[in-house]
DNA sequence: AGGTGTCAAGCGTCC
DNA sequence: GGACGCTTGACACCT
């Protein structure tokens, strides 16, 4: 079991996601950006690994306009090396890595605009776990899409869309229950087509689940995670208290923290933090984590 | 220097 | 049919 958080550091005094407005694009700009969001996320690790926190998410912005028309900068051949030297850390201490495009990332749109830019940045961030050289275990995470007012069809076009995306990003995808339109239960109907693993999310699973308990939900997901894809990922977090719906919380609840590590008992996987204070909050669950002889 | 409105992208909800 | 929230950080322009 690994514990990780998403995307961004709050203690060392970088980002990793740095960016620019469209309007100020230029190669120089971008070449700038990307090599000072590496140098963040090469910190980023350094802090990660001196902490025991084994599991990252990378954040999409890494490189700005990555899937952009605008974007021709060659910077997959520009960083190759720097890209490799990071890689290379992350295998040789056995971090877990994952991605997770944004909400315009849609496969099963009716528009074929909007899937073919989603393929483009999906693209764009399995190039990133392939210059880092990672294993089928680092994942893309999405969401099952929109509804489009019927959700049988669009399940079953997100499935049809899947096949015609490349294979080195069919091999890295992960989908993962949202908080209100597909449910674990729709993931697995997702997972069984197209046998992508379902990444669960215990949060959206509270707001948005079909009355199985936490356990029963978290183990059906988990079951969808076969031997090269890896321990199975799941992301934890909880609401933020008097905040509207859906908003996560600022710190890690540990009373709740410890039922669902209760839910998950027998059962190992890597737990993703999504909560507000990011690494505090890791730190803290991993203290707990290795005070109950969990970890 | 600090404050604040805005930013590539889409969906669903609410009015 | 239009505004807004999602969820959120960082830019860029303003004072």
């Amino acid at each position: 079991m690994k514990i990780g958080y998403p995307c961004l550091n709050r203690s060392i005094g970088c980002t990793p996601s740095r960016t620019f407005r469209l309007r100020s694009y230029s190669p120089a700009r971008l070449e700038e950006s990307v090599q000072q969001n590496l140098e963040c996320l090469g910190r980023i690790l350094e802090f990660n690994l001196a902490n025991g926190l084994l599991f990252f998410r990378i954040t999409s912005d890494l490189v700005p306009f990555a899937s952009h028309p605008v974007c021709t900068f060659p910077w997959q051949e520009e960083f190759v090396e720097r890209f490799a030297a990071l890689g290379s850390v992350m295998r040789r201490k056995g971090m877990r890595i994952s991605m997770h495009p944004d909400q315009f990332t849609l496969i099963n749109s009716p528009d074929p605009d909007i899937f073919r830019r989603s393929a483009a940045e999906l693209a764009y961030h399995a190039a990133v776990l392939d210059l880092l050289g990672l294993d089928l275990t680092a994942r893309i995470q999405i969401h099952g899409g929109g509804v489009y007012g019927d959700k049988k069809a669009s399940l079953e076009r997100f499935c049809a869309r899947f096949e015609q995306l490349d294979e080195k990003i069919r091999r890295r995808l992960a989908v993962e229950n949202d908080d209100h339109q597909y449910s674990v239960a729709d993931c697995l109907q997702i997972s069984k087509r197209t046998g992508i693993p379902v990444l669960f999310d215990s949060f959206h699973h509270q707001l948005n689940g079909n009355g199985e308990a936490l356990g029963t939900a978290l183990r059906q997901a988990a079951a969808t995670w076969g031997e090269n894809d890896g321990l199975p990922m799941v992301d934890y977090s909880t609401q933020k208290k008097g905040e509207r719906k859906g908003r996560h919380a600022e710190s890690i609840d540990l009373k709740d923290f410890a039922g669902f590590i209760a839910a998950g008992e027998g059962l190992d996987f890597d737990i993703m933090l999504e909560i507000k204070d990011k690494e505090r909050s890791a730190l803290r669950a991993r203290r707990f984590l290795i005070k109950t002889n969990r970890i």
